[in-house]
DNA sequence: ATTGTATGTAAGTATTTACTTACTTTTGAG
DNA sequence: CTCAAAAGTAAGTAAATACTTACATACAAT
């Protein structure tokens, strides 16, 4: 998926709009205003306000897919693969707070079928990775093999989430990269021979 | 907080409502035909909208206050308490999917002080009984003494959090009960001493 | 039986929202 | 320079939504 410049310009502003206000303050007038423009040009550019979301979807998932390829390929212990993928997801986070209240909008993208699969492929994307990781940890002894590989995902992936949505329910007043540190060295130990 | 019995049906008929469709689907309208009255008729009963979502969130934090104080009073083990509060919501939430959904739509809710802050209230209530329970599991040495309380106490959340949103996402189509039993094993194998 | 209160209805209103239409301006290749 | 395509604008539309108003009925207490 690549887009023109001015489909990135609207992307980025809609994720801006989305960090100020939240995902149902997300309207075509308030986009164009921001954008600076009349609500007509955004239809230019975009069919519909859906492809808008999505695209602001398809940005995160490239820049994370790209970024696990790249982990996965390193070649460093299981664990510090797992916490360069946390840390990584965390510093986005905190750097474009409207793409956590995107992922995590499940809720509003229930109705619309393109919109929450796409949000379902990325979650599955991740714990793909986190599978891959996990194996060969257990393999190289790294990681106590006495636990389930997809309970574990669950817990990994749902830890940080909480921790995220914490964060956003606080509005952003803690700091989220010092706090996932933390819950990193804790799930580390739990998991570490 | 007492609710009248044409409230109470209003409040379930929301639940039936939000459970069938999403919660975007919560339309005064819609409701009033659910009841089987006109919307009028519902604001003889409720001042506004608002005021509904939060019956439905009142009502799951009664039932939850109650059955966290009997848990936490009970003289079993602190990993019996703790997977006692597990089962106990999971199968709240695989009766009443409605509730769940309102729960996990902090998103939706951002906009509205009262609505948020109730939602908040009660991810603290539930953090302030997991942490109450993990300390006297390690006064009695039945939980590892090497872990972080604040931390486990997300690790636990998040994951029985990210459990339902994937059953949700998933169309309610695989055995929430189920995989809660063997997350819960694969939590308490990692919490052990 | 009277009457006051709780509950209900039918038909609105005001506002918001995503999107369209008919027309104009900008821009860049030949 | 020409002119066609791309980008923009102003002013709509239709539908949805939360809520209101003026009037009607049910019913319990006196």
């Amino acid at each position: 998926m690549t887009f023109t410049k001015k489909q990135k310009r609207i992307i980025e502003a809609a994720i801006e709009l989305i960090a100020e206000k939240s995902i149902q303050r997300l309207t075509i007038k308030n986009l164009a205003r921001k954008v600076g423009v009349t609500e007509g040009a955004l239809y230019r550019h975009f069919p519909g306000k859906i492809d808008i979301l999505l695209g602001i979807l398809l940005m995160f998932q490239d820049e994370a897919r790209e970024n696990l390829e790249e982990i996965k390929k390193s070649d460093i212990s299981a664990l510090q693969q797992f916490e360069n993928i946390f840390t990584h997801r965390l510093e986005y986070f905190a750097q474009k707070p409207a793409v956590a209240a995107v992922i995590f909008s499940e809720s509003i993208f229930q109705n619309h079928k393109r919109l929450s699969s796409e949000v379902n492929k990325f979650l599955k994307m991740h714990e793909e990775s986190l599978r891959i990781i996990l194996e060969r940890g257990i393999q190289k002894k790294e990681i106590r093999e006495d636990i389930s590989i997809e309970e574990t995902i669950y817990i990994i992936i749902g830890s940080m989430r909480y921790l995220v949505t914490r964060w956003r329910l606080d509005g952003h007043n803690f700091d989220l990269i010092a706090s996932g540190r933390k819950l990193l060295e804790n799930l580390k130990g739990l998991l570490r021979c």
